[in-house]
DNA sequence: GCCTGCCATCTCGTTTCGAGATAGACATGA
DNA sequence: TCATGTCTATCTCGAAACGAGATGGCAGGC
């Protein structure tokens, strides 16, 4: 066993939990093969760390026969010995976690325009009833500037977007694929459209450095095609507004329009020949990852999400967890 | 972090004692930096295990600022409950080292002639003042039957010997080289002897079976020599008589003649082209193993050898340790 | 502006761990 | 006597964990 830092002497020997762990097991269990079935440990991977126990103590703790095992004196002395080490380690276990328990306090989400109008009002809701003692602040804005303020330390959490596969340390709340927002009665009327075929239709988008419009562009771009913008307006209810009233078109994710679509004030046809996808992710400001309330509405937030998705109230993809 | 057996739901997090370890450590030492300098670890394995510790637990432990370290309200709680863990774990390493701190009964050891005549007094003469309530049985023989027996579970220990690299499981206790023995007054007179040239000289050597004959035999016919072998017999002290007298000569190890030789009684010459080697060694029997007594007997052994070695009494080398 | 001190992160080689297979020992029943 | 069953010990190998060393970021002092 290497030296291990606290006490660097070689070949000191240093009991372990998880061979005190074992060894209660064994002994509980009364033979090595019973006890790997309850531990769900392999039978030699218990002979091995019972051995190591008593090759470190220099003393023999079991009495091996062929209906198992008993324990000998030193094996009694050392199964009291560990119940009330595990005993302590389970009450710090407890006490430690109870104060996350119940976390309190304030805690400061930036999430963007789009995704706010469908997930806003659950979360909120969420956090009241789960979370009660938490004060969820939430900030709504156009994704740019979401990106400088979360980048600045202004949140504690942040809902983004991202088109690359790789998301570093955020996690992945939902994939969405971008669709032409048609007013009501106007076509195309197939469920799907070409991108080459985008350019019929006149459109209202965000401005220029915004993340929908990049992400769009960008795709648009490499495939060679080109898009009829009218309209530029860093505002998404105008630009919704403008749809359900037949002066433009729009390309946009189902979060954005899901209410209107599911009244049939707007509807939406796939953009296909390429999809496009984007994530939507969780960011947590690296600061404040070990504060338990933000800990908590960062685990609160992927539920949120999933039971929308799951009850079609929001048309995206729950992404697999690896 | 993997499943631990015990517990097999994945991720949950089981407090380790090497973390309980670090993290007090830190805080005493009220710096990463300046633990590390205590315990003997690289301050970035600190660094993440503390940092475990905050993730597995949810809640911050440290603060950290450009001066060190301070605990959180989480962090006193934890350090309070983590040195009443420690406590334990160090009572119970005590309580279970101290039953063999004093280790009695019988221990049984077979040793060949040869190593017996420097090796039984002064190891029973240690056994009786550092292990007073161990009884030591001590059987010589010579290394055939020995090893019998011990492959027969007749002793707790043997020594015994080993011309190849690998001793298994095995401890070396010293390496000895083979000497021609020479009666007082009689050629060669040189410090050493081609192998080739022993055949010039008639010996009295053990039995085929004999370990030592073997190994001698077998060097021998690799070189191609031969030996002038008058008398074959399987008693040790009467072959050094036989030297003593001028009536034969012989081959050996120091061991076996090193009181006769520092006496005058006879002489050795070193064996060279090649050097005839081989380990002693010292077997445990795998059921004794963890008997207290018999580790703490195995324990001692080396000591007494080494001693012997260093003090001159033996002419042999101490191995190197890796 | 530079230096110092401290913590966090990354890479890489080493060590440890556990699963699965297998062998040995022993008792029981046919 | 042989086959079967039960139990423990040992070995191999792939995966996971660990720690050292390097490096970067940040803040304060000179």
């Amino acid at each position: 066993m290497k030296a291990l830092g606290i006490m660097p002497q070689l070949d000191l020997f240093v009991v372990d939990i998880r061979q005190l762990r074992y060894f209660v097991g064994v002994v509980e269990a009364g033979s090595f093969t019973k006890a790997a079935a309850t531990l769900n440990v392999a039978q030699s991977a218990l002979s091995l760390h019972v051995r190591q126990l008593e090759e470190g103590f220099g003393t023999q703790l079991l009495v091996r026969d062929r209906t198992g095992v008993s324990v000998t004196a030193s094996g009694d002395k050392l199964l009291e010995r560990a119940r009330i080490i595990l005993k302590e380690i389970q009450l710090t276990e407890a006490e430690l976690t109870n104060s996350v328990a119940a976390p309190s306090g304030e805690v400061t989400i930036g999430i963007p325009s789009g995704a706010a109008r469908v997930l806003s009002g659950p979360l909120l809701e969420s956090v009241r009833s789960e979370l009660p003692r938490i004060s969820l602040k939430m900030i709504e804005g156009m994704t740019g500037p979401l990106e400088e303020w979360m980048a600045a330390g202004r949140f504690n959490l942040a809902v983004l977007y991202r088109t690359a596969e790789s998301v570093g340390q955020m996690t992945v709340l939902a994939r969405e694929e971008f669709c032409l927002v048609v007013p009501p009665g106007e076509p195309p009327f197939e469920d799907s459209i070409p991108l080459a075929d985008l350019h019929a239709f006149p459109l209202a988008v965000p401005m220029r450095n915004n993340n929908v419009r990049r992400s769009v562009a960008d795709v648009v771009a490499q495939h060679g095609c080109v898009l009829d913008v009218r309209f530029e307006v860093d505002s998404l209810s105008t630009i919704i507004n403008m749809v359900m009233e037949g002066k433009a078109y729009s390309i946009l994710t189902p979060s954005a329009i899901q209410k209107e679509a599911s009244h049939g004030q707007v509807r939406t046809v796939k953009i296909i020949d390429p999809v496009i996808t984007r994530s939507v992710v969780l960011a947590v400001n690296p600061k404040d990852e070990r504060s338990p309330a933000v800990s908590a509405v960062r685990k609160l937030i992927p539920k949120v999400v999933k039971t929308l998705i799951e009850g079609k109230h929001w048309s995206a993809t729950v992404p697999d967890r690896v």
